[in-house]
DNA sequence: CTGAAAGCGCTTACAG
DNA sequence: CTGAAAGCGCTTACAG
């Protein structure tokens, strides 16, 4: 609880000026003479000083903090992401400051306006829907730089980061096709996320790709599990008026677990009558379906590292027109 | 990028003194009257002002942030820890500076130092190891409140809030031993983390209620999969060794995945001549074994909310001896 | 090579 | 009810 010293504590001990002090602590921008620069050392070390991150802020305007606001901290996928962020972040010596919509437009405005005075250099920004468009675009108009990660909010102008998903999206359903389904369906868990958008065009293009009938196939808006009564629902009233398809395309993690408990409990059987295929995320549980089971892996950590290099470029004054980098997903069949 | 409006701004365009502006935006600690808080409000509006978090912390010597030193953001628990306490500290208006060790005491160490220039008004503290002990408490001293939380360093002095983790393996390797095994193993996944002992405790405790010889069973320590050339090896050599046992106690939910790959590749047959359980964790992977595989839940939800509350009383000057509170887990059996 | 001083944007005790 | 002013712990241009 003792008061921490400052940095006058040191300039005091060491009988030098508060100003030399920080040059040593600096390491610049001017040099100090070896013999004085050992008796601040030493002093520093004596009182066990350091720095006041808080108030150096103040002064230079620049935190050295970076804002991440996800969607939510639950699906499998936001650890990954979040861990690399963390990774490159701390390598660059950048601190974290982690906020959740937790799905909610609502909340997610609360904490745009919290990050926003929070003073952060930048916001690596997950959005959860649309909802945001003028607040995101105010948030970069107030001049803090903005990448988007994983998914976007179009007419936003900022950097967007992000898996390929239409391309991953599109090769998952042609190895499904290939392997003989005729009648897809695809379950995606938003119609708004353009990250859902972009992976049920994928399932499209891939359909249109090998010449199938659209007919035959269908779209399912699967809501998150979490608050919706009976989540599975759209499944259940699918199979129940169209029969069962051969092929499901799961848009996320969830989503196989979701189908392939539906399945079981009408006694479907899965990997035999209908092949499931899915993912986007590296879950170790998803190992134990090997070789059953197709899964789109995405490279979080080289999504990170893009998003942050954006995102420091922007801080550094950067104000070329918005990029889009996107990021290559990979498909594991265990074949 | 155009600076932002300060409260001098506001109190020229207002026509008042910085400090009635200062009064409005913070509601006191003095009045101010309607009429010019009216011409305060709209200045506000008009300028676009938002109060700068980081001056004030300086003045206030309150940053109104806490700190989540986490071991690792990769495996599954820490999702639902982070996501727990994200939301306890949001409710409370307080944000969260995030960083993660990945299991390196060197990394950690740098974690506490950076975090302690930060000057957050606490931490939340899951440690890696023991190795710390001196940093942590160092910590303290520096005159920043620390609660742990899921483990906890011996021998610091400081508020601990964990799982009850030896009642839960003890009541899940009871529940094992009463489906029939008397041959089981336990993996651990550290023998320095208070989590990992504790289980290893609770599965000793429950062959001891049962009165069962000691000799039968083993505790193997498997390291995380990450670095290690073949993490499994453990399991391999003692199958290799005393034949297959008849139950597995796994402490985390990523052994179980890993157990069951072992056994699947030495084509064994998982739930018929070995029962397997264990978890700690809420994955949605593992329902799909549900019934299967009895799986012991924790609830981060109450951990997270107990340990802000804790940390809060001490930031607010609380100094009793420090508490240690167990939070009880659920054994799912599916049956 | 080094020091005295202004100022970052706030809060709040001190006057009026 | 309101204003002028000190000061939180730093950085850095300005002098010497």
């Amino acid at each position: 609880m003792g008061k921490r010293p400052t940095r006058y504590d040191v300039a005091q001990l060491a009988q030098v000026s508060v100003a030399t002090v920080s040059y040593v602590v600096n390491n610049g921008p001017r040099g100090v003479s070896a013999e004085t620069r050992k008796r601040v050392e030493s002093a520093i070390q004596q009182l066990g000083y350091q720095p006041h991150a808080i108030a150096r802020s103040l002064k230079t305007g620049s935190s050295q903090t970076v804002g991440l606001l996800v969607q939510s901290l639950l699906q499998s996928f936001t650890g990954s992401l979040v861990d690399a962020v963390e990774k490159s972040l701390a390598s660059l010596d950048y601190g974290l400051i982690l906020a959740s919509s937790h799905e909610n437009p609502e909340r997610e405005r609360k904490m745009l306006n919290v990050l926003g005075s929070q003073r952060i250099d930048g916001l690596l920004f997950v959005p959860a829907s649309s909802h945001n468009r003028e607040h995101a675009i105010a948030f970069i108009e107030a001049g803090i730089p903005l990448v988007f990660m994983d998914r976007y909010i179009p007419g936003v102008p900022a950097d967007v980061v992000m898996t390929d998903n239409a391309a991953a999206a599109r090769q998952l359903t042609t190895h499904l096709i290939d392997q003989g389904c005729r009648r897809l369906i695809c379950l995606s868990f938003s119609r708004d996320a353009s990250s859902a958008i972009d992976r049920v065009k994928g399932f499209w293009q891939a359909l249109a790709d090998r010449g199938l009938p659209t007919g035959n196939h269908q779209i399912l808006i699967m809501e998150y599990a979490s608050g919706v009564s009976s989540p599975d629902q759209p499944l259940l009233d699918y199979i129940r008026e169209h029969g069962v398809p051969d092929g499901i395309i799961c848009t996320t993690d969830d989503l196989i677990v979701r189908a392939i408990k539906t399945l079981r409990q009408l006694r479907i059987r899965v990997f035999d009558q209908v092949l499931v295929g899915g993912g986007f995320v590296n879950s170790p549980w998803a190992e134990l379906f090997e070789g059953s089971i197709p899964i789109v892996h995405q490279d979080f950590q080289l999504m990170a590292r893009k998003a942050v290099q954006f995102l420091l470029d922007r801080i550094s004054g950067d104000d070329s027109p918005p990029r889009t980098e996107l990021i290559e997903a990979h498909l594991l069949t265990g074949a």
